[in-house]
DNA sequence: CTGAAAGCGCTTACAG
DNA sequence: CTGAAAGCGCTTACAG
């Protein structure tokens, strides 16, 4: 392995005269500026990341942690993910990848043994068990979801209650009295995905307000339920005339659960639903939808968790910040 | 931050003996251990990794290498990330995520800096540009999927030869003389993707040599082309009495499109593909299908990399494995 | 503009 | 069974 030291002896300097180089925190002249640079060319040197974070006490690591739930639908999550990483790259950091089903135990352990600078947590439940593990550790951490508690932490996430009035307003403009609402499955609610009834309920209070027939039901996301649900569904309220889908995995087969019952969309039902750009173009979703932004959040959570690891004093209290929803018009409401 | 001074001063012993302690290399004695012990404890101790890092030059964390392509079907590639992880953690390793488009520029950057102790790479070309970075990286690697030049590397990938003739003696046993393979679509082809050629040659082989009219077409992974390159393959074969499908993006819309021709499976045409019974799972497919294996490659490729990365010398030479293709009956063939 | 020295938090020969 | 000391590869006051 070559080290500074190598460096410095090559080029005839000190290994301080090299470090600065390196950092550019002193002014260098010309000439051991060149010597240098062909030494740590020739040498082919990169500064070992361990040692400079143990002397500097900052890792340019942060912290991704992802919960897999049995019951969830898996390609939802790397929508996530990707934004994530690339968001952290542009600020000069690297992502470990946590996945333990005991979440609260992984970032103790990466954060007491001071593998991370920061921590970026996915999946946010209300109750959620690795918020206290957060609130423990010396690093910072931001959400993508929000908790019931937010003291202390900085929140990213859709506002969906806009999204749910948003949808329903949409709906109702077109003349929609009588709507049907397909939820996240019941253990989502029941484990605290906060997502599932802050969409609900807001939609029922819009419904209620306009004086729509709104009716909410479970949706499944495993198979063979999930399509058995959305013909129950749709077997059980035949007056309806729009359907909300805040599901993945039930829009993900909406297309083909429809097609089978010969409804075509929107002349015989309206469909509107909740997802990201990406993940309607991998299932060929052609509804119009709120964007889930997935995209966005990821990146100015990463970009709010840079500012408090490298401005630890300036940048202010926490924050619980919601993405407003905006409606992406696909032709599949009448 | 409390560091191993601290846990010494406080059990009053030196910081060597916290350390002996803490790896078990010698003995300790009943009374100091559990001074020690209570240190540790009250002061809520984990040794800095960085340091340790930098002492043992063992960082215990590998890095993922993950290649996202335009053109690319992003769900099959979370199958992959998981089992990798889950085996690294069981190993005692975490994961570094690199998700950059330049594969070669992360992996030579993370690995001159000693960030990892070895590295995985995923989504494997033909001729792929991080092998020679790998190659030329002192940590060791492992590769799931085949490139043309395995020089020097251990390789880990499904066996997509003995799949496709697997599934071409699955259906010619049945009694099909007349099968439509759909492939990957043709910049899979163009930029290396090995494992499409390797299926498409070997079943085009065993095909000729069952004396079956057989014949290969690109599938499409992108919106809207996924669904139209079916309907024109189908409509462009009406006497095939068997579809053979090697691509995640049509395979999963390939129900719905059957559908929405009035296709019966296996009534009126028999169908088998090549996926993992979880991503099958998350798209409800209910074909017969070669199993791919993500869990399993990702166990073994990770299995060896920590054997390799803990006995350097005696792991033996580079090994290509391949694993034999395994055929689930779904019932979609008659 | 540059160098010698201390120190980040560990591990491990060396010594007793 | 235990301790004092050296050293992993950096960065950064301190000094000139």
């Amino acid at each position: 392995m070559t080290t500074i030291g190598d460096v410095a002896k090559a080029a005839g300097v000190s290994r301080s005269t090299v470090s600065y180089a390196l950092s550019g925190k002193r002014t260098i002249s010309a000439e051991t500026r060149r010597r240098i640079d062909e030494a740590i060319a020739a040498l082919n040197f990169t500064p070992n990341a361990g040692a400079r974070a143990l002397k500097t006490s900052q890792t340019m690591v942060l912290g991704l942690l992802l919960q897999f739930h049995e019951d969830e639908f898996a390609p939802a999550m790397l929508q996530y993910v990707l934004p994530v990483t690339d968001a952290a790259r542009a600020l000069g950091y690297d992502i470990l990848l946590m996945t333990e089903s005991d979440g609260a135990a992984a970032l103790t352990r990466v954060a007491q043994s001071g593998m991370v600078d920061g921590l970026v947590l996915l999946d946010v439940t209300h109750n959620d068990p690795r918020l206290d593990a957060l609130r423990a550790s010396r690093q910072p951490g931001v959400l993508i979801g929000l908790p019931g508690d937010t003291d202390g932490l900085d929140v990213f996430d859709l506002d969906f209650g806009d999204a749910a009035r948003t949808l329903v307003d949409h709906l109702h403009g077109l003349g929609h009295r009588e709507i049907c609402l397909v939820t996240p499955p019941k253990h989502v609610f029941e484990r605290g995905g906060a997502y599932a009834w802050r969409f609900r309920d807001a939609a029922l209070e819009r419904a209620a307000h306009h004086g729509i027939h709104f009716s909410a039901h479970y949706g499944e996301s495993r198979h063979p339920g999930i399509e058995q649900s959305l013909h129950a569904i749709l077997d059980g309220r035949p007056g309806a005339t729009a359907l909300m889908v805040h599901n993945d995995a039930s829009v993900a087969v909406l297309p083909s659960v429809l097609h089978r019952r010969g409804v075509r969309v929107p002349d015989d039902l309206s469909v509107v639903s909740l997802y990201s750009t990406d993940f309607g173009r991998n299932f060929l979703l052609p509804y119009t939808a709120v964007e889930s932004s997935p995209d966005e959040l990821g990146r100015l959570a990463v970009e709010r968790l840079g500012r408090r690891i490298q401005f630890p004093g300036e940048t202010g209290p926490p924050v619980v910040r919601f993405i407003a929803a905006e409606l992406i018009d696909r032709g599949s409401t009448s």
